[in-house]
DNA sequence: GCGTTGATGTCGGGA
DNA sequence: TCCCGACGTCAACGC
């Protein structure tokens, strides 16, 4: 990775145009070819960028931007796409290379995947008689995240998330509909599960006759096969 | 900001649990406190951060962390909520700061504002005889993109996106049924208008009677009239 | 301050 | 590889 501390204007062209004005900035050089522009402030995202697979070249400023005072062109293109970032350094405040090496990688815990996982392992919290069919069941707009059995052998099809909100609710709405017109399949009720549901979500959800499911994450882990866990 | 390149390991708590296992990476701290943990590849988005407001402490290691050969903990905690993120630093390679003051800012074009602008005044694009009503014509649950009526004078309600998702043709249903609610109004018909169009959301569009329209916002952009451009 | 919407979103998973 | 939905989404704008 190189760092390097610049007054310095930046062009992007791509999927939009943009431009950042003269200013003391950080450009981060990756090992991969990127480019990100930082400013003191903002959010972790870059005030510029241009993402991997992508090309660096730099030369001595020329024609305009050395009229300009810049002293050094960078020019970062994409590999793939024809988005182009061009960086006008006219000062070098610092400039620094060090190698990190490839990182292990982070490690999450509590998304919703884990939850769709155990709810599929442990079925049985949406009642008694419950059977899994299939995680991930695939329709015109969009995968299901479950679809089982209820005792009587019905159709269910279950909508997971770790906030129930509004827009979950909406979804698993369309699923059903579509569902339900599909004669193999129909009827199909619907549970809308959820770590917390928003009391709007669970009055619509009621409203419209899908049954509220909380679940208890911490309770479904602890029970969960260790052997059978992603880490 | 303040520049620290370590041999280190991170834990993050708050909406998720994460870890970072020890290796060497760029610890970025901004004015505001807020703080970015870069490995050497990527994108633009880091390991791990804490968004400001936030409160940075630095002491020595202790505990765990210590017999573990953490030398510092850097304890980041947001001033709004309990997240909170633990770096264990067992090995500072370089540690520099640089004051770069107030950044003047980014200056963008060709985003979602400028499609509607273009094709308001290009509304031909829809088809024979359509005239425009108004931009952002407002309703209870927000503005409708652009309002207009077509070649036999009924109301077209048009949703405008970059990338026409399912979520836009959702959006614009919510519009129709409430607009069609009002007796001055409807009949409104609904158009789908975007510089690409999801299969998703096409089907979704079409079965619910709604037009798609692909935009070229080039194309557009090269008619319009630059006197009247925003830049 | 809350809610809604857009984003050069980015990221990960399944087909 | 493409397609699609989640995200510690974040940030801007309107009410």
């Amino acid at each position: 990775m190189r760092l390097v501390v610049a007054r310095c204007s930046v062009d992007y062209a791509g999927r939009l145009t943009a431009h950042l004005p003269l200013a003391t900035r950080l450009l981060m050089v990756k090992a991969d070819g990127s480019v990100l522009v930082h400013s003191d402030g903002g959010s972790y995202k870059p005030l510029n960028w241009m993402s991997p697979p992508c090309t660096l070249l730099t030369a001595p400023a020329e024609g305009t931007a050395a009229e300009a005072g810049a002293v050094e062109t960078w020019r970062v293109a994409s590999t793939k796409t024809d988005d182009v970032l061009v960086v006008s350094v006219h000062e070098v405040l610092s400039d620094s290379s060090v190698d990190l090496g490839v990182d292990p990688g982070l490690v999450k815990d509590g998304v919703e995947a884990h939850l769709q996982r155990l709810l599929a392992e442990q079925i049985e919290h949406l009642g008694s008689g419950y059977a899994l069919v299939r995680r991930e069941h695939p329709t015109a707009i969009g995968p299901v995240d479950i679809l089982c059995r209820d005792a009587s052998g019905g159709s269910v099809a279950v909508e997971i998330k770790r906030r129930g909100d509004i827009d979950g609710v909406e979804q698993l709405t369309r699923y059903l509909e579509l569902m339900n017109r599909d004669p193999h399949l129909a009827p199909v009720a619907g549970v809308f599960a959820a770590q917390e549901i928003r009391p709007q979500a669970r009055t619509l959800a009621t409203d419209r006759g899908i049954r509220c499911v909380v679940l208890d994450y911490e309770a479904m882990r602890g029970v969960d096969d260790p052997t059978t866990r992603l880490f």
